[in-house]
RNA sequence: GUGGGUGUAGCUCAGCUGGUAGAGCAGCAGAUUGUGGUUCUGCGGGUCGCGGGUUCAAGCCCCGUCACUCACCCCA
């Protein structure tokens, strides 16, 4: 009886694997370029951690462990409770700016679908202690730069920015308290996935003035921070006019990063966490066949929740299942592996003991080697070497063997020519 | 949690109006005991997802169930 894996999750055969490695690559190579650090935690942490971060809905779609003591543990969901956690035990005396990376493996239990399993890999990059737009360029551009590694441009994708500041400000603007932003936010989070009369009908739904929909409505169709500002120009509202400002100055950072043609204000993108408190962003193909690819923003009030000092802070989460999917979209794939210098065959089983000290003394020199574990067909073999890629194969044995050589044959000319034992490595 | 689609070999699939399973690819071996990518031959591998029903007879029809998958809900 065979046993199939578990629902909603993947099995990495060597060719998935390549795959697999291939992106995990790009995404530190774009990390270390930027000067981001590498960091880890436990594959599970307490049930805790996880309900002071999200409340305790969130234990619904957690992989609660069974623990044998009295801890209540979960696997990890996702990085940045862990994060959080790491950097206030050691605040204090850890330098800033804190630039942090991680990529590791994430398990939620939910229903799977396109672009969403069960168990997924994830790159996390977060820079704290540092304020104002900078600090969210630098993070966004470090995303983009990754899918850039991976053979994406800006025809492929777009790196769509909000700012959940500006929105609080120009929603107080408009006279709403804050204990409803939370509600308007909700439903803006639904703008582009429901129809435009069902997006009115839930604004409605919030129980605001007449007068205060309408102007709800007038300002969820701006299409560029400009049609924004000439929104907020008819109240003129000091707040509103600096979120503006510092909005504007990420989208220029972002240009003098050369990220300028993937950027585009949105002002649909929300993201559901409670917990951002300033620029937002989410990355999307551009297509829009696909969930984000990406997503993340500003948190910085995230290490007071979490029991640490006030710090600022942002960062992005990137999955590999959705962006898997846009790879493959686009054809795009890892180079091929570096093929093994030498591929060793035995001419007689006899010499199969020479073949072993060979291999072992090219290993040692830095090549890569291998070699056939029996002698048999020669023509089998050498379509075995042929087909691992291989350069060049070395034939040990025969009557070269006698005189105290080998036979190299070169692969792609098919040239061969004796070299001395003694000389060949 | 709700709804749709699909289940036949490792993979992709065929299988007629029901007549007790096939192809291609992949794997292994041989043709070929000292010369590779082609070719030819052979071999292994399936309780046709599972259970029940109808029938002389079910991969095919009916019922149930499970799994996978897509979408909704939710989404850190």
């Amino acid at each position: 009886m065979k046993i199939p894996a578990p629902k909603y999750t993947r099995d990495f055969y060597p060719e998935e694997m390549r795959r697999r490695e291939w992106i995990e690559a790009a995404w530190v190579d774009a990390s270390r370029a930027a000067g981001f650090l590498p960091w880890d935690g436990p594959i599970f942490e307490t049930l805790e951690l996880y309900k002071r971060k999200s409340g305790n809905e969130i234990v619904e779609q957690l992989f609660n462990l069974a623990s044998k003591g009295s801890q209540e543990l979960a696997v990890r969901p996702e990085m940045t409770p862990s994060l959080a956690r790491m950097i206030a035990n050691r605040q204090a005396s850890l330098p800033r700016p804190i630039k942090w990376y991680t990529i590791g493996r994430m398990c939620r239990y939910e229903r799977g679908q396109r672009g969403r399993l069960r168990e997924f890999w994830q790159w996390n990059v977060d820079l704290l202690g540092v304020d104002g737009p900078i600090a969210d360029a630098e993070v966004m551009s470090v995303a983009v730069d990754g899918l850039e590694r991976l053979g994406l441009t800006a025809d492929d994708v777009a790196l769509r920015i909000n700012s959940r500041s500006l929105l609080s400000a120009l929603l107080t603007s408009l006279g709403i308290a804050p204990d409803q932003h939370a509600r308007v936010y909700g439903v803006t989070d639904k703008k582009g996935k429901v129809a435009q009369p069902e997006l009115e009908k839930l604004y409605a739904q919030i129980g605001l003035s007449q007068e205060t929909l309408t102007q709800i409505l007038d300002l969820m169709n701006s299409q560029s921070i400009d049609d924004v500002r000439s929104f907020a120009s008819r109240r003129s509202d000091e707040q509103v006019a600096k979120e503006i400002a510092k909005l504007e100055e990420l989208f220029s950072h972002l240009a003098s990063l050369e990220k300028g043609p993937y950027c585009q204000f949105d002002i649909g993108i929300v993201r559901g966490l409670a917990y951002y408190t300033g620029p937002v962003f989410e990355i999307f193909d551009r297509k829009g066949e696909l969930r984000a690819v990406c997503g993340g923003g500003r948190y910085d009030q995230l290490m007071e929740t979490m029991g640490g000092q006030a710090m600022p802070a942002c960062g992005f989460g990137m999955g590999d299942v959705v962006l898997g999917e846009l790879l493959n979209e686009r054809k795009l794939a890892p180079p091929s592996d570096s093929p093994l210098d030498y591929y060793l065959i035995p001419m007689g089983d006899e010499r199969l003991a020479d073949v072993l000290s060979l291999t072992q003394r090219f290993r040692k020199g830095g090549k890569k080697v291998d070699y056939s574990p029996k002698a048999g067909n020669l023509s089998k073999m050498l379509k075995k070497a042929s087909e691992t890629g291989v350069k060049s194969v070395i034939l040990v044995g025969g009557e070269e063997w006698t005189r105290g050589q080998v036979k190299i044959r070169d692969m792609q000319s098919r040239e061969e020519r004796e070299v001395s034992i003694t000389d060949l490595v």
